[in-house]
DNA sequence: ACGACATACATGTCGCGTCATTGATTTACT
DNA sequence: AGTAAATCAATGACGCGACATGTATGTCGT
C-alpha cells in the first residue's frame, strides 16, 4: 500500500476512533463531540452569530450550523436572541447550564488529550502538525482552526 | 491552545476536507468515499462476507455494513449471494460494472494521494504514520487498516 | 425611494456512522 | 436428540455532515 494511501486511512481511522472515544466519554453529559465543540467555542467567544460560530467550527464547515445549535437550545444550553441591530443575525450565548457544562467538557477532553500525548511521546510534534496544517491550510476547516489557535 | 488539542482538531479537519475533496472527485461516478472503499476492498479480497468486509473497512467499524452494501447492490455494483455452506453468510462480489468502476476509482484516488504527497514533501513520514499507527493500534479501525496493509 | 444584489438563517434531502435490538442459522454441550 | 449459546445479518433510532433551495432582512447604486 502506497504511503499516502496508508496515511489517508490512518487519518480517517484516528478521527473515527477519537470521535468514538469522546462520544462515549461525553455520553454521561448527554451531548455529542460536535455539540461539545460548539459549547467550548461559545465559552471563549460569545456572543456569536450563527455565521461567525460556523467560521470557528471544524465540524460542520460551510453551512451555518442551525440544526446543531437547535439541539443545544432545545437542551437549554444555548440562548438565541435576535440581534437588535440586524434582525438577520442571531446572538448565541451559553445559558447558566451551558456554562456549567463547558467546565465538565474541558475535564473530559483533558483525558483524551492525555492519551494523545501518550501516542505522541518520543515523536516530533512539528512534523505531524506541520504536515496537517499544510494540508488543510487553504480549506475551510483548516482556516476555522487557525482562527481559534491564532487568537 | 494545547498541542494535543490542536492535533485533535487538525486530524478532524484533515479528515473532513479530504473526504470533501474525494466526495467531489467521485461525484461523476455516482458514488461516495465510503462506497469507494467497499469497492476497492472487494476488488482485492472478494468474495467476502458482510462480516469480513466490515473487518477490513476503516469507515463503518463495528456494525456490519449492511446498508452501505445495500446501496451498492441497488446500484448494480455488488452481487450478494447467500452462502451455500452457511446460510447466515452473504457472499459479496463485484459485478462487471463494479469491477470497471474500481479502476476509475483508483485513478481518482491517485490524484488525492499526489496532493497528500505534496503536503508530506520534506517531512518525516515515519513520525506522522508512526504516531497515528500508535494511536489507533488497539482500536477497530486501526486493526482493519492493519489487516489491509499487512497482507 | 426603489430595485438589484448580498447576507443570515432555516429547511429539505441524502448518505453515512453509532448504538441497540431482533431474527435466523449454526455450533456446542449434555 | 434437544437445548443453550454463539454467529451473521437486518433494522430502528438518532445525530451529524454535505449540498441545494427558500425566505426574510439589510445594503448599495442610481
Amino acid at each position: 500500500m502506497r504511503p499516502a494511501e496508508e496515511l489517508r486511512y490512518l487519518i480517517l481511522a484516528a478521527q473515527r476512533e477519537g470521535n468514538r472515544l469522546l462520544l462515549q466519554a461525553l455520553r454521561p453529559l448527554g451531548i455529542t463531540p460536535s455539540q461539545a465543540e460548539v459549547i467550548r467555542v461559545l465559552q471563549d467567544h460569545q456572543p456569536l452569530a450563527l455565521n461567525s460560530l460556523g467560521d470557528l467550527l471544524v465540524c460542520e464547515t460551510g453551512n451555518s450550523p442551525s440544526r446543531l445549535v437547535d439541539r443545544l437550545t432545545s437542551a437549554g444550553l444555548v440562548n438565541r436572541q435576535i440581534s437588535a441591530h440586524d434582525r438577520r443575525h442571531v446572538e448565541l450565548t451559553l445559558t447558566e447550564e451551558g456554562r456549567h457544562l463547558a467546565g465538565q467538557i474541558a475535564t473530559i477532553e483533558d483525558d483524551l488529550y492525555r492519551s494523545i500525548d501518550a501516542a505522541v511521546e518520543g515523536r516530533d510534534t512539528d512534523q505531524i502538525t506541520g504536515f496537517l496544517r499544510a494540508f488543510v491550510a487553504d480549506m475551510p476547516a483548516g482556516q476555522a482552526l487557525a482562527r481559534r489557535t491564532g487568537v
